[in-house]
DNA sequence: TAGGTGATCTTG
DNA sequence: AAGATCACCTAT
């Protein structure tokens, strides 16, 4: 079951960042179908977050699709070379957004292997926000693309129970302050398929 | 553990 | 218009 608009334009995107865990990720482009289970994400709230990029109301060509209604993608490129998938939430006008940073490769493994330039699967295939982008084919032209649409979706699945889940600071906040140390970044106990602990 | 990489934002 | 910054990956 695709998960419908209603699941991301909720208000409390921490909530909707732990329950996209054990999820599963999918695209399907140009009729290659790949996707994989969602083991770890990171949760960006709104203008007040420091580590948000729509920080203080931060309004350009960049981040301005983060104001739409929840339920969309977000990619923009990082250092220059990795794409970093997000999936937008709240209503209009909130900029919130929730990271995938890591997936287990489920479907597709044939065209993820191709994208990933490697011969045969690892656990770290998909573990890591840049790699998540490379085994799903993300760029930043997806940006904008609708969740209920036929080309990126998140299927359902059953909850993780909280107890299952680590929550940790998110990676990369290099500002001091209440939210470098907020627990934002979520994921799945004893994965193997996680980034890298910080 | 350092370097690569380029879009974006900030400063002058 | 130039320089700093940046939610990272890979191979030394």
């Amino acid at each position: 079951m695709k998960l419908e608009k209603e699941f991301y334009t909720r208000t409390d995107t921490i909530k909707i960042a732990k329950e996209l865990l054990g999820k599963k990720l999918v695209s399907n482009f140009g009729g290659n179908i790949t996707s994989g289970i969602i083991c770890e994400t990171e949760a960006y709230c709104g203008t007040k977050d420091r580590g948000c990029h729509a920080y203080n109301g931060r309004f350009t060509d960049r981040t301005k699709i983060m104001y739409a209604v929840g339920g969309v993608v977000y990619v923009y490129l990082c250092y220059g070379v990795h794409y970093l998938f997000n999936v937008i939430t709240h209503i209009e006008g909130e900029p919130h957004a929730v990271l995938i940073r890591a997936i287990a490769v489920q479907d597709g493994l044939q065209t993820i292997l191709k994208r990933r330039n490697k011969t045969s699967p690892d656990a770290g295939l998909g573990a890591g926000p840049g790699l998540v982008s490379a085994c799903l084919g993300f760029t930043t032209k997806h940006t904008g693309l609708s969740l209920s649409g036929n080309k990126v979706w998140i299927e359902d699945a059953e909850r993780i129970p909280e107890k299952n889940i680590i929550k940790s600071a998110r990676v990369g906040m290099t500002f001091e302050g209440k939210y470098k140390r907020i627990p934002w970044r979520f994921r799945i106990k004893g994965s193997q398929f996680t980034s890298p602990a910080k």
